[in-house]
DNA sequence: AAAACCAACTACACTGTGTCGTATATGCAA
DNA sequence: TTGCATATACGACACAGTGTAGTTGGTTTT
């Protein structure tokens, strides 16, 4: 997922739920160079049709939200990317995640070790 | 790093140095599809441009050999990847590396451990 | 009826990858 | 020396994913 994908996301879980101009309006007010309509109709119809968005009519307008919130999604996400890391590189990938969990602090890595243990 | 790319590094990696037309013959033979000399010559020219492949003219003929060996590679690459999911998904993908560490058996694990704490 | 708004569809650019055809250089053999 | 075989160079096209937007046609609001 690409960088305004991830925009309209963030901004989605934010909201819940958007119709496109709403969407459009919130980030062209914090972009650099706003961007048309159109576009921001082609990011979330494309969204949608990855099952990511909920497209629901209400009106004459689509409504979008979010299928997954950002914690499961963020979750599924970083599942499938560690198994994919590990898959690809197996020990030498355990080895400098080691190391990343090595420089966080004691009590914080205590807390993740236990977690990975349960379920 | 796709498909393609992928199954001529491994052979590189395994013959240290080679002409493109070595690369065809040993893929191509055990491949469903054998491909045409230019496909490979393309893959290995982009090889090249990224930074893979050293290449040098011997007589007619282009030799190319790997910058960097399989477990250098492998290392940079896992170290990338590592660190950008991390990145990503910060504790929430520590929390999936830890339980892919926990379902190594102790020796290996203390063993990683160890390591990161060094260097 | 006109202006505003909405979605559908189409299209184009750009990147990365896989796939080749054609053009051109070059070395060896007849 | 002429010409085949082989190598590289260059360019092209396809396809997917992403960003970008115009056009079209329909609905609502003024």
């Amino acid at each position: 997922m690409h960088e305004l994908e991830t925009e309209v996301m963030q901004e989605l879980w934010e909201r819940q739920v958007s119709s496109v101009r709403e969407i459009m309006e919130a980030l062209n007010a914090r972009a650099p160079r706003p961007r048309a309509y159109t576009t921001y109709l082609t990011i979330m119809t494309r969204l949608e049709g990855k099952g990511l968005l909920d497209r629901a009519r209400e009106g004459r307008t689509d409504f979008y939200r979010p299928l997954y919130t950002r914690d499961r999604y963020t979750e599924l996400r970083a599942h499938a990317e560690v198994d994919s890391v590990v898959e690809q590189f197996g020990e030498v990938a355990l080895g400098h995640f080691a190391r990343q969990m090595a420089e966080l602090d004691p009590q914080r890595r205590r807390t993740l070790q236990r977690l990975a243990r349960k379920k």
